[in-house]
DNA sequence: CGAGCGCTTGATTGAGTTCAAAAATCGTGG
DNA sequence: CCACGATTTTTGAACTCAATCAAGCGCTCG
């Protein structure tokens, strides 16, 4: 646990009495490329904390469409925050891109430490105020921007996941299909545009 | 302040002596047709609850282009979260629609009550979650949905706004340009569709 | 009562999709 | 470690939805 160990005493302030305490009410656990966490219609329970590897989240739309929400790589927390909170059914997947390991996290668990701990509960504000600023983020790039400028937002924002996630997931997170995603990558490559890992 | 009142005694559980205690520090306003609450660059101080009127927010982009967040009707609150929460300069513009009598409510009262009132914070909790819930439906609208879907949307999820927003304001906030929305309302009247009130 | 704003309509353009098929890459078993 | 099948990416051509540009209509409000 030593990300989710980390990320709670460094980045979030507790002192190694207080993450022990948590520790004892999480799991860990492992699971293979492609394996499910969450499918829809149930409702999602958990939090998933990322130790290594890469899940993601989708939906399928009535088209038989996938749309990818979020990519969660090492260090990140992804779940269905509404299906938890309002205890409806989710729309959502959840699965593995790679083999990972995560950090199980009970919805209840958080609900319960947010009433008893003021920082714990101001961490926890703090993440939604974050997941809220970025869906705004998202949505005025998919109102303002063209392919070209959101795939490029996506480089300089994830520059880690264009080498893990294959080229027809980012497509989707982007919203465009792949053929398109492979023009605006042409395209930018005769532009003589190269990522600065190349 | 009625609306508000009932938004928070009925809808919200709180007594009217609790009432009384949050009433006296809010401050009850009026504004004009066209006037601003909130330019970009300034931090967002407050939370707006709209008793009687219609606000708006919106950014505009690079290319000069109006787009439109959120309306806000009676009984809703309108405000840029995370620039009050973060302490970071708005990128939006909050101004009314129609001569409008709000609630002006203090960032700080809220973070203040929320620490103080258990109930507060859940209520709180709840907003957030909400809004967490309209900014991802939005993103599956403007990812998977055509224009007329997305008006379609609007139509019965705002079918007061109908009335009352200036066409090119939808159209604004559906993501598409006016001359579209018009081709869209034309085909659906062709087609013979009529909003129930017609 | 006229100037301006909002809405409509038409013609044209363009970004991105769709469908199809070839080329490249990946991964798995022999 | 190679080879073969599957998946991913690329490329091409036709098409589609919505944007753009331009003009005209009608209402209102100053």
């Amino acid at each position: 646990m030593t990300n989710f160990k980390a990320y709670y005493t460094e980045k979030y302030g507790l002192n190694e009495t207080q993450f022990e305490e948590i520790k004892s009410l999480v799991t860990y656990k492992k699971i293979e490329k492609g394996a499910f966490l969450l499918h829809p219609g149930e409702i999602c329970q958990h939090s998933f904390f990322v130790e290594k590897g890469l899940l993601r989240s989708y939906t399928i739309d009535e088209q038989g469409k996938e749309h990818i929400i979020q990519f969660a790589p090492e260090n990140w927390i992804i779940s269905d925050r509404s299906s938890s909170f309002f205890n409806e059914p989710s729309e959502f997947y959840i699965d593995a891109i790679e083999d990972t390991e995560f950090i199980l996290i009970d919805t209840t668990f958080i609900q319960k430490a947010s009433e008893l701990s003021t920082s714990f509960r101001q961490f926890n504000d703090r993440a939604l105020q974050n997941h809220i600023r970025s869906l705004q983020k998202r949505i005025n790039l998919l109102i303002g921007a063209n392919a070209e400028t959101r795939y490029m937002d996506f480089i300089t924002n994830y520059p880690d996941l264009l080498l893990r996630v294959p080229q027809w997931m980012i497509a989707s997170y982007l919203g465009i299909t792949p053929e398109s995603l492979s023009r605006v990558r042409k395209e930018l490559a005769k532009r003589n545009f190269k990522p600065k890992f190349d």
